[in-house]
DNA sequence: AAGTGGTCTAGACCACCGA
DNA sequence: CGGTGGTCTAGACCACTTC
């Protein structure tokens, strides 16, 4: 249960290529010599198959084999749902959290719109800052629901949150929907952030909800516009 | 070979909730019904189903069933492979293309560390401006390598140019590594886009992929930022 | 013609939910 | 407990690439 065979064989790929034990340009062993290797049945190769393909690491061509990309280089987990998650987690640079404000508040009315809430019900507000090398550059403001999320401290939010939500909590993050635009930065920008010159602010909004299909979150993380990256791998549903 | 039963049950299932002949919030027919209803085996049904829920249509819970998500309001086909079509394609607007340079060159050094050339092939340059509402605010440079597309018009490329290559060429799209930052606006934006006081232009630049893994086309797509907006919906792959 | 991936099937067992 | 979705299997046939 811990985990299944076929995220078992993919995560072994997974590592096979990142390591290069598989090169770039190279085929995969067929499905069939997969079979063998992994003693699995065909389609639960080809489920490992289709989770190395969705993620950006091969490309499947009928009649010839599995192909694998190229494209590990910057490939960090792409659509993953935390956005400095995205931007830190992978990067070598060191990177301080610094918590301004925990409260649990309810809800005006506006919040009540973005988080598309029917009853007002108390809410946890945390903001915070992200730094590197001494610079804040990233101001994440959180807001989570308290019947989901009973109790919070600034260690926590300082720490990882959502290690805290899924190891501690045992919370399961579902899905997210996530919107990118760049505004103004605001006084409350300027306040918190280094701002260096700059007047413009990528704002990353997400709504984020658990397996059970429940709300759960709403974020607005702000980024400093030079120092925001996005990278996604799409693939094209041909129907 | 048109269509394969399990996208055919996709786009049937897709449709009836455009349609909201299956409310959002409400459950879907459990998989076995499914079966029944469109005479096919679990696996086929199943295949459908997970169609679904990467694209943010479903929620799958184990022993309850699927839930019918509510991102219907701005969910446009999220990840599309062409910048433009993901803001235009869905809107009411009206939206107009300008061809400034369609030429065919041999690319400079950085244009082919761009693109990872390796040898000095010629490439088709297209600038083209989007306005909307008479206001030119994006700006898309393709670069198309010329022994996959042989021949392009003015014409070809005011209209739709992916509608050229794939029904025309039938050239199958595979893949595309997106990146998105936000840059200062240069001459050539001031010049060719109404730039409004806004000095900041978002960047979308695109790497495109054949089904064949065969690299065939770079875009940059240069957004005025008050006019940029990225919607991206993420599944959380729990392993 | 042989080998590859793409689709579909029927059946089995497990893990989870709700009454 | 029965019904749900989650996983896995073995086998079949098709479409495509390559020789």
């Amino acid at each position: 249960m811990g985990k299944s065979k076929f995220v078992a064989i993919y995560t072994d790929l997974c590592e096979k290529i990142h390591n290069q034990l598989i090169a770039a340009g190279d085929l995969l062993p067929t499905e069939n010599e997969l079979c063998e290797q992994y003693q699995a049945s065909r389609e639960t190769i080809r489920k490992a198959l289709a989770m190395l393909s969705r993620n950006g690491y091969i490309q499947k061509i009928q009649g010839k084999g599995s192909i694998v990309l190229d494209l590990s280089r910057q490939n960090f987990p792409v659509s993953g749902l935390t956005s400095f998650r995205e931007l830190a987690g992978h990067s070598k640079d060191k990177w301080q959290t610094t918590v301004h404000q925990l409260v649990l508040i309810k809800p005006d009315d506006h919040l009540k719109m973005l988080m598309n809430l029917q009853k007002s019900q108390p809410v946890w507000k945390v903001i915070r800052s992200r730094s590197v090398n001494g610079e804040a550059v990233i101001l994440d403001k959180d807001y989570l629901i308290q019947s989901i999320v009973p109790m919070l401290t600034a260690d926590i939010c300082e720490h990882s949150l959502y290690d805290y939500l899924e190891n501690e909590l045992k919370l399961k993050i579902g899905f997210a929907k996530k919107e990118i635009t760049v505004e103004h930065a605001n006084e409350e920008d300027k306040r918190l952030l280094a701002m260096n010159h700059d007047t413009h602010i990528v704002v990353v909004r997400s709504l984020v909800y658990l397996e059970s299909a429940e709300f759960f979150q709403y974020t607005e993380s702000r980024h400093r516009a030079d120092k925001f990256k996005f990278v996604d791998f799409a693939r094209r549903e041909h129907q």
